[in-house]
DNA sequence: CAGGATCCTCTTTGATACTG
DNA sequence: CAGTATCAAAGAGGATCCTG
């Protein structure tokens, strides 16, 4: 049916899925890590990670920053904007126990 | 891998699909809705409004009223808590466009 | 190390038909 | 009118292997 999205829908195709939701916890403590570092921390597999990233990269959450040494080492961190989400949270936190 | 969930992937469960949100959306605007009503307006098919009706209930956003008439009718309302959820929309509203 | 390519499963959604 | 039953389709997520 394809409609208009509501904002409520377009906040949870981003971080409203299990990995969108622990990529930015994950960051929100971490400042920056590398690609298999949240793979591991994350335990989940390259495609999944992977396809987040670049959705969360896209829409302005998350940054990329590539380092060009041997081998190549790639860091991600969140945005202001990405940080935005965990003060989003913190207020659906508060609604969903009230 | 089932770990513990997160408040906003319960949320968004609840009202980060198509349909969840929609359905508040009306009933936001309409106090009581019956089952076809809802139906036409957000143009869906009955098995998708009746699964996602029953899990707005059995989480508390939306009540149930049963008329005993022939035939019989039955009309959908949010609750306190359902109402809430709006209000989390507005917050996400103004984090997404900031 | 960072990720692409495949293939597979599971859940969500949907269309349609039917019942009390 | 308010749903349930069935079946098909699509997408997200996952396991595994491979490459620059």
């Amino acid at each position: 049916m394809a409609e208009e999205e509501c904002p409520m829908e377009r906040f949870c195709k981003l971080v409203g899925s299990r990995w969108g939701c622990l990529i930015v916890k994950n960051l929100m403590n971490n400042d920056e890590l590398g690609f298999n570092e949240l793979l591991r921390q994350l335990s989940t597999n390259p495609k999944t990670l992977s396809d987040k990233l670049k959705l969360l990269e896209k829409n302005g959450l998350v940054k990329r920053r590539v380092v060009n040494e041997m081998p190549i080492r790639v860091f991600y961190s969140l945005t202001e904007k990405g940080r935005g989400a965990a003060r989003v949270e913190e207020f659906i936190s508060k609604w969903i126990k009230g």
